[in-house]
DNA sequence: AAAAAATACAACCAGCAGTTGTTAGACATT
DNA sequence: AATGTCTAACAACTGCTGGTTGTATTTTTT
């Protein structure tokens, strides 16, 4: 199944506006049968076409996205992001083991040996990756 | 053009955590010229698709549609919060040989070995202090 | 109970999502 | 400095599917 849940979600509020298939069609330039399809999940919804969609329904349109019940269990992956971060250049915050990393990094002096350490973990990441 | 603004913050991103074009496009299992359009914003990204790509790189997919919210800049702020985190302290910005480090350092999911890289990082500054 | 409105289902087609191929620059390794 | 590797931009091709129109069925209104 495709976006399934992102369907029933577009019919409920939808019809929690008293709008037809039809007049949402209308209002975002499609026919209702394909109001139809993206309801049912049979075809892909791009993300253009559901901002619409939730502009024409008059909500977020995270709306769409928000589970039932919320799990709390994030990865340390995701804890560590900040949302709309700067142009290229940026890098996620530093954790704890990280900053510690770079302080001691930054204190060797030898080049040779910072090269090194990289060497080093080039050569660990290849095995870790063997599978 | 089309979802430029996505796109954009789709490669900010994939970047901020060291990953090439192929890393996520392998995440995703789609080709990494395809990332391409994607960040480029030249083709739509549907629903799902983004869905995938928000799970590859560890964010809620409504990050993707947050409006110009900038993280603040590092230099701004002595500390900075991170949810479910430790304050962190300022650090200057990273040179390229730091840069990679980090890059390889996050890539390594092996815990005791990231501890035996900061443990030998001691020893090596401890010997080349006393002189 | 007939008309009208809303929804469902099917078949068709053009555009584009996704592919492969090539090229070029940046880094590493010898 | 020569060579290989990794990354990314761009072009060209193609199969799939997003979107269409047409028709049938259900639900609502009068």
């Amino acid at each position: 199944m495709l976006g399934k849940k992102i369907g029933q979600k577009i019919k409920r509020t939808r019809k929690s506006w008293g709008l037809s298939q039809i007049e949402l069609a209308e209002r975002i330039g499609i026919s209702f049968q394909q109001v139809q399809k993206y309801e049912k999940g049979s075809t892909r919804i791009s993300v253009v076409r559901l901002q619409q969609i939730a502009e024409a329904l008059g909500v977020n349109i995270s709306t769409f996205f928000e589970e039932g019940r919320r799990a709390p269990q994030v990865s340390d992956h995701a804890l560590r992001y900040i949302p709309g971060g700067d142009p290229i250049e940026t890098i996620q915050p530093l954790n704890k083991e990280e900053m510690t990393l770079l302080k001691l990094f930054r204190k060797t002096r030898n080049k040779k040996i910072r090269e090194g350490i990289i060497k080093q973990l080039r050569g660990i990441i290849e095995l870790e990756s063997q599978r």
